[in-house]
DNA sequence: GAACTATTCGCCCTCTGCTGGAATATG
DNA sequence: ACATATTCCAGCAGAGGGCGAATAGTTC
């Protein structure tokens, strides 16, 4: 709703018509029996747009002013607001021939105690009059200066703009939520006053504005007048308003109208007494009807036999197609519609759903609208409804309040914990098997992850790491470069060495390069593999180091190696006795004996393959620093190795060795 | 005013789905 | 040893079902 300015010009006190005048003329509009009187917008009368009344708003006639005796409910305080004819734009004597409400009015209802103000503006020419509205407006008591810039929250915003002839520079088109009026005159006073005017036996009548049926442009008034002795004596909480036995002839032309009872604490109206009065009762804390077998106190009898009826497990309502039973009728009717009949009579409007209860729909529709009412105290999350509020207020609090019988630990939600048994400590754990790949995954919200991740299409292509090929399923390509798995794609450039680990062409191609990278701090001796060196420093370095020694049980003779012992073994002649057959020969520790002199003069280099030993040899000649070493062809000594590449380890470089 | 009925509120539950950290597997 | 991917798992919120109970409307 776009802002606009209200020009306001020196006007006297609207005077308010004889109420039975005003009631004629709103009667005029639309005879309604019940006393409900539907104001539609015409020419001539004045829109109503009016949202929430909390509290009682009374207009207190008096001869050329309009005051309104503004009661709220927590502290029955009263207030006078004395209307002025807050004269907007409309011209003279254009508004004259309106009744109540006629030209530019403004009821102030102060938002006393938390209750929501509402301001009533009537403006606009006779031909251009639009709604009053209803406006939320701080608790103050206001005079006209200071409502020259005030910014009203209107509650209701469906409000027909101004007519476009109208002089009011109030717009209320648009969606903003506020308006701005500026007065502009000073020696216009609407006045909040404390207390009520001297004048006792005043007379009220009570009006109550809200909102019209869905969907028809029009707003209901309830209008009930009665007096009270004295303003003070406004009717308290379970009291009956008292009607004065010498009624005015304006109370008469009401009583003609049937009575609505508003109650002055909340919203509540009623066409009847007996409800009226029924109703303030749940105002007060009087709870006369006390059950014997727990003192619990109810207001009614029927609330206290229904909560008996818990006690004694009397439930005369029972389902004819279960074995549910209930206290009222009513839980029965609903029982079936959820259980057997599934009639749902609450359709939401704007998708499929449909509700057995009014209050389920509401809450749907809060789904599509996004509104969240509740909101956490503690941060800025704010819920559809109380349950959820509630159900995060642990997260703050910290509160686990459901535990696994079996292990003790605690869940915040009992579903948490109920997933938690099924997948702890139950025998038949459910699996859930994916569509498209062997996978099987505990939890069939991690399977929709992995189908997400792994079987979902990309519009982004995959290469695979090791070709050309590309994938747009992540699963295609992990299965792909599966198999590449076997394949040795790592091939020498400068021999027919072949490898599956690119760290293990790395470590080839050192033997292309001469580069030896790990070099001995004791002997300046260089190693082209780390794993080399290291068996190098405990061999001849470190004094702590015991070889393992295969023995040979004819003739005793060591082995690094098992295998190499057992080949030696078969072949051994010696006269020795012969192992027990299942004597595989004993792997003793021996103290590392002497480095034989010819064998600490003797380096080995070890490489892979009879080319690069030739090679090596080759290098060896041209390098003299590198000269004294003896290539030895790690391929041969490893023949029916079945993955020399990846155990490319300090035993089979022994084992060379020891060849 | 009692009794019955309809409506509304409030509470609790289940099911579902997403998220992120921990644990584990893999390269 | 390290990085990355995958699976496990608890935490948490969205949505909706179901029911007890309070309150309001209506009838007798």
């Amino acid at each position: 709703m776009a802002g606009a300015e209200l020009s306001v010009v020196p006007k006297q006190f609207t005077q308010i018509k004889e109420p039975e005048l005003m009631l004629e003329k709103v009667l005029e509009e639309e005879q309604k029996e019940d006393g409900v009187c539907r104001v539609k917008g015409h020419p001539g009368s004045a829109e109503l747009e009016a949202g929430s009344t909390h509290g009682a708003l009374q207009a207190n006639i008096q001869e050329e002013e309009l005051e309104l005796v503004l009661a709220t409910p927590e502290d029955n305080e009263k207030h006078i607001v004395t209307l002025q004819s807050v004269h907007f734009t409309s011209e003279d004597g254009a508004l004259q021939e309106l009744g109540w409400l006629e030209e530019g009015q403004v009821g102030v209802q102060p938002a006393g105690s938390g209750l929501p103000s509402l301001v009533w503006l009537g403006e606009g020419s006779q031909q251009s009059l639009h709604q009053c509205v209803a406006i939320s407006i701080q608790e103050e008591v206001y005079s006209m200066p200071e409502l020259e810039r005030l910014q009203f929250q209107v509650l209701e915003e469906n409000a027909t703009p101004p007519g476009e002839d109208s002089r009011s520079a109030v717009s209320l088109a648009g969606s903003t939520e506020s308006i701005k009026l500026d007065t502009g005159q000073k020696e216009e006073q609407l006045l909040v006053e404390g207390g009520l005017s001297e004048k006792a036996e005043e007379q009220f009548f009570l009006v109550e504005a809200r909102p019209g049926e869905e969907g028809r442009d029009e707003i209901v008034l309830t209008i009930s007048n009665f007096t009270v002795d004295e303003p003070e004596t406004h009717p308290a909480a379970g009291e009956a308003p008292v009607e004065k036995a010498d009624e005015t002839h304006s109370q008469k032309k009401t009583k003609e109208v049937k009575r609505t009872f508003q109650c002055d604490i909340c919203v509540f109206t009623s066409s009847r007494m007996s409800s009226f009065n029924r109703h303030m009762k749940t105002h007060t804390s009087e709870k006369p009807h006390v059950c014997h077998l727990c003192l619990k106190a109810f207001r009614t009898v029927t609330l206290l036999r229904n909560h008996i009826n818990t006690h004694t497990g009397t439930r005369p309502y029972k389902c004819g197609d279960c074995d549910m039973a209930f206290v009222t009728s009513g839980e029965l009717v609903r029982h079936r519609r959820y259980k057997h009949t599934h009639e749902k009579p609450f359709k939401c409007s704007m998708c499929k759903y449909a509700s057995v209860e009014a209050s389920k729909l509401k809450r749907h529709i809060r789904s599509h609208t996004g509104e969240r009412p509740f909101q956490c105290p503690l941060c800025s999350y704010a819920s559809k409804d109380t349950y959820k509020l509630k159900r995060h207020m642990r997260t703050h609090s910290g509160e686990k309040p459901y535990e696994c019988h079996i292990c003790h630990a605690r869940f915040t939600q009992s579903g948490t914990m109920k997933i938690h048994v099924l997948q702890k400590h139950s025998e038949n754990v459910p699996k859930y098997q994916c569509p498209h790949c062997d996978t099987i995954i505990a939890r069939k919200s991690d399977l929709r992850v992995h189908l997400r991740n792994l079987h979902t299409y990309k519009a982004a292509e995959m290469k695979c790491r090791y070709c050309s090929a590309t994938f747009h399923e992540r699963y295609a390509l992990i299965q792909h470069q599966k198999t590449h798995k076997n394949e040795k794609r790592f091939k020498c450039e400068h021999c027919s060495y072949a490898c599956k680990q690119e760290r293990h062409m790395t470590v080839h191609v050192r033997t292309h390069t001469g580069e030896k990278p790990f070099a001995c701090l004791s002997c300046d001796k260089c190693f082209r593999q780390k794993q080399l060196l290291n068996v190098h420093l405990k061999k001849y370095h470190d004094t702590n180091f015991i070889p393992t020694v295969y023995e040979c049980p004819r003739c005793g003779k060591g082995f690094s190696r098992w295998n190499n012992m057992k080949r030696h073994s078969e072949k051994c002649d010696s006269e020795q006795e012969k192992p027990a057959p299942s004597e595989k020969g004993r792997r003793v520790k021996k103290r590392k004996p002497a480095v034989p002199k010819e064998a600490a003069t003797t380096r080995y280099l070890v490489v892979n393959g009879a080319e690069a030993a030739a090679e090596e040899t080759a290098l060896m000649s041209r390098a003299p620093s590198l000269g004294g070493l003896v290539p030895i062809d790690l391929g041969e000594a490893a023949a029916g190795s079945e993955d020399l590449d990846e155990d490319l380890t300090c035993e089979m470089i022994l084992a060379v060795m020891d060849k």
